[in-house]
RNA sequence: GGAGAGAUGGCUGAGUCUGGUUGAAAGCGCUCGACUCGAAAUCGAGUAGGCGGGUUAGAAGCCUGCCUCGGGGGUUCGAAUCCCCCUCUCUCCGCCA
């Protein structure tokens, strides 16, 4: 959510944020209702005054025991009068909030201009492609052989996009979360967090799920619960409605959660393998900053998930989203996209975005600055430190070997009881 | 799920029965000042948030109004206080991993 009187005084800055991203939205619309919500609201406040004194007055009469029937036949005209003008401002004050919560955050000067994703920049590439003497194959393929990957009994079970990991596999799924959370808890300063899985509808509104793309997610209508798409939403939301010492931030926190997406405009993209599910596992990160440090912690926080690659040994680049690809509530963000052999591509594993004080506001997340100075709101940032599933394949497909066989990266081998290699079924 | 108790400022906690300078006593904490070589102790002053209006190029600051005592609605000239609904917390019972 943007600042209602930022948007008010540079009307122009705004409107060219939305023509950047190429979203089409009445900002005059919103701006007239503001207006005449801003007039209204100075005269109930006027009535409201007189009222208020004009009752004092009953009080001190009464406390006389004097007759002020005058003086309350008058108020309870001008309470009339009120009520009037308070439902005309609660309408308006409504469109204002519904409009404000629709208006994406405005990209950082930084941000490459462009209507789509084919406007991203590559920032850097990292590593090299493994070479093969033999066709690679793509994952589901290795991970069906290994006996690994069930995809058939998952879609039985659950349905498409549903799938079962078995044995090794189940294992190196944990294995993964485990290095990433041992990782950035002990190396990188991360405080780890469990979160719920569900949550409620102002949660979802925290951090932009909401109103917007409700039909991304799974509600759980009967309770009104929805299954987190991101552990970036509870985590985000732990400090919703706070005002938090300045002394404890920045605020660093890891988590693993399983993540639950209805895909609902993907139908037919990516339908085999594991990149693109309705449940999957993922490691997030997530920072709460001073405004003035954000863009230097969104550097750190993306080399913290870039860490994860490199010790996993895999090749990948890092991409600048344009405003046109740029995420509602983000103002800058970086993917990190690993190498897959068999699609002969990078492909993303995960994005680290700056979203400034986007949601904070929303969430109503601030911080004192010293004891006693004025709440101010805090800048939130958060990255996929990684995508689980999608790191799983990326290991299946470049330790593949010519036997059918997959090296284990030497950094999961402890959490492998030692393990090198998953030997062909 | 059943029965009961409760939710007040950064925290503890009065006020609710008996509606009227109580946006809120007191204590703690915090900030500033005095004392001190410095600190502690002591003393003094200050210390909730939000939304408007004025001043300003704007911000800060200052002046001013409105709202907020878990959230929403109602009664009343006037609600922390009375009534209704919701949420959460605690205690007991039931159930359960």
């Amino acid at each position: 959510m943007l600042d209602l009187r930022f948007i008010r005084n540079h009307p122009e800055v705004v409107r060219d944020a939305l023509e950047k991203r190429g979203v089409d939205f009445d900002l005059d619309q919103l701006l007239s209702w503001d207006e005449k919500r801003r007039k209204l609201l100075t005269q109930v406040e006027q009535l409201k005054h007189s009222r208020n004194t004009l009752s004092e007055e009953v009080g001190k009469l009464k406390a006389a025991k004097q007759d002020a029937s005058e003086i309350i036949q008058k108020v309870k005209q001008i309470s009339g009068q009120i009520k009037e003008f308070e439902r005309e401002l609660d309408e308006l004050e409504r469109k204002v909030k519904e409009a404000l919560l629709l208006i994406p955050n405005i990209p950082h000067s930084s941000v490459p201009v462009g209507p789509d994703e084919s406007a991203n920049e590559v920032v850097r590439v990292v590593g090299e492609p493994p070479e093969f003497s033999f066709q690679p194959r793509p994952h589901w393929e290795i991970g069906e052989d290994l006996d690994i990957l069930d995809f058939v009994r998952g879609a039985k079970i659950a349905g498409s996009r549903f799938t079962v990991l078995k044995g090794w596999g189940a294992q190196l799924e944990r294995a993964l979360i485990n290095f990433m959370l041992d990782l950035h808890t002990r190396e990188h300063g991360y405080t780890e967090i469990f979160p719920p899985f569900l949550v409620n509808r102002e949660t979802m509104v925290g951090t932009g799920q909401l109103p917007k793309f409700e039909d991304d997610m799974f509600l759980c209508s009967r309770e009104d619960l929805f299954l987190i798409p991101t552990a970036e939403v509870p985590v985000t939301n732990l400090y919703r409605e706070e005002i938090l010492p300045g002394d404890v931030l920045p605020i660093y926190h890891v988590a693993y959660s399983a993540c639950f997406r209805a895909e609902a405009g993907a139908a037919g993209r990516d339908t085999r393998g594991l990149i693109r599910q309705h449940q999957f596992n993922k490691v997030e990160l997530v920072k709460f900053t001073r405004p003035e440090d954000s863009y230097e912690e969104l550097e750190k926080l993306t080399n913290d998930a870039e860490e994860v690659l490199r010790r996993l040994g895999l090749a990948y680049r890092v991409v600048v989203l344009s405003t046109g690809d740029l995420g509602f509530s983000a103002a800058k963000t970086y993917d990190l996209e690993v190498w897959f052999p068999s699609a002969n591509c990078y492909r993303e594993v995960s994005s680290c975005s700056n979203f400034e004080d986007f949601q904070a506001r929303r969430a109503n997340i601030r911080f004192r600055p010293q004891p006693g100075a004025k709440p101010q709101f805090v800048h939130t940032l958060n990255g996929s430190g990684l995508a689980i599933g999608r790191t799983l394949a990326a290991i299946l497909e470049n330790y593949q070997q010519e036997d059918g066989s997959v090296v284990i990266p030497p950094v999961l081998r402890p959490y492998l009881h030692g393990l090198e290699k998953i030997p062909p079924s």
